[in-house]
DNA sequence: GCACCGCCTTGATCGAGATCAAGGCTTTGT
DNA sequence: ACAAAGCCTTGATCTCGATCAAGGCGGTGC
């Protein structure tokens, strides 16, 4: 994934032994002499909130920050197939054209290899095909999941899975947690397959039951993850 | 996956050489020496149109027949996450459990490999795990293309779509195609998220506008496919 | 051939969520 | 501090698809 407007980008080519995403990562899978110096081809990117990434058919792993992943139709109706947080990857290997679109939702550093580096890998490294799996059966399951809250589930058990499941992994603690929304109401509408007053309302109708409250916009508690998972559905 | 209700299993133990999955398969990717063996305790089975399967952590191709992959609410509400053809690969390598439920939708023929099996298999062989990571990518691709149309699309777009991406691997011919459909109208509207009444009105509004021809239950021919991909949304 | 049963179609009505619109709250810039 | 723009909430109304229900068709067994 390249930056595609506006936003500069520190390219700061990096050694991957220094690799935040060593662990989990891409940089995890390189553990073998001979990739040491290709390691050296993968670079840094600090990007800002807002961009959209276009697909060069480089590879990254997200080091920190939040991508939404969409689908849209020929008229503009949008659909989020997705989240990545860090150590996630990024890109579609193997194919040129991918009809999805990425776009930061925060600042995001990306460790980037370019789709030459990354096809050398895929053939020299098993290791590095056995975590691409992995994620990608991940990545799978989770899309499932949603597929069936999309094409079942009412509004409100689409959010209350929502506030359970898309937290970004993160800060669970034991009857209440509380985290900063990645993503604006829209985002939520987009992602759940609703309009933006449905969703709005949706979580008012959670914060009048006393089940979460809304400490600002982008800010939630949840006071009682039991009863949320009665919402759920599932 | 194994049998799990009423069906007779002619077990009968295969060397993959004489695999009819061997293209594009599993077996394909077992060209080495060392697996030769391997091979050898893969077995096959003949399934009636019907059976659930159970996830036993085997792994299987798809030699013949249609497969559907369900997720179920609690309240029994169901969803359709993905149809397997031949050659698809059926199972969840790396997980002991698996919220998704098999069914054969026809008669089908498995190639199967156990659990073990698969995992030696997984870890001697690097063409393995690149032919299952392609074959993931692919079934990702296809979860976000419904995730989309789970989401955003209308009864009417959401079976024009199925009409055209869910055929199973066949029979393409310039303007017009004629096939027989290995699902019944409930499970039509189990994977688009409707019910069978809205289904079953959208097709007849399909075939009075003259885009199908609804020969009988199961038999449908596309009279005109540009007019059905306008219809689609994207 | 005839009866039965499962599947499909079609109609009438209802309701969840979309749409349209007004106003309030937050954030940002000057 | 003030103004302006963006985001969020809430209300009123409408619509698409769900629900409920009544037949129709086609295959299967006797």
């Amino acid at each position: 994934m390249a930056i595609k407007q506006g936003a500069q980008q520190a390219d700061i080519p990096t050694i991957c032994e220094s690799c935040e995403a060593r662990q989990g990562g891409l940089c995890g899978a390189l553990e073998t002499g001979q990739l040491v110096n290709l390691a050296k081809a993968s670079s840094r990117h600090e990007i800002p909130g807002g961009t959209e990434l276009a697909d060069d058919g480089a590879y990254s792993n997200v080091l920190s920050g939040v991508i939404k992943l969409t689908r849209n139709l020929s008229d503009g109706r949008q659909q989020i197939v997705g989240f990545h947080f860090a150590p996630d990857f990024l890109g579609r290997p193997f194919k040129a054209q991918w009809p999805i679109t990425a776009r930061a939702l925060t600042k995001v550093t990306l460790c980037s290899f370019s789709k030459t580096i990354i096809e050398r890998m895929m053939e020299e490294t098993p290791a590095l095909r056995r975590v691409l799996l992995k994620h990608a059966l991940k990545q799978l399951d989770e899309a499932r999941y949603w597929m069936a809250a999309l094409g079942r589930k009412t509004a409100s058990e689409k959010v209350a899975s929502f506030l359970l499941r898309n937290i970004g992994p993160g800060n669970h603690s034991a009857n209440s947690m509380s985290f900063d929304l990645p993503v604006k109401r829209a985002d939520i509408a987009d992602f759940l397959g609703l309009t933006i007053g449905t969703a709005s309302r949706e979580l008012s109708k959670l914060r009048t039951d006393g089940v979460i409250r809304i400490a600002n916009r982008r800010h939630i508690s949840l006071e009682s993850v039991a009863r949320l998972e009665e919402r759920c559905g599932d």
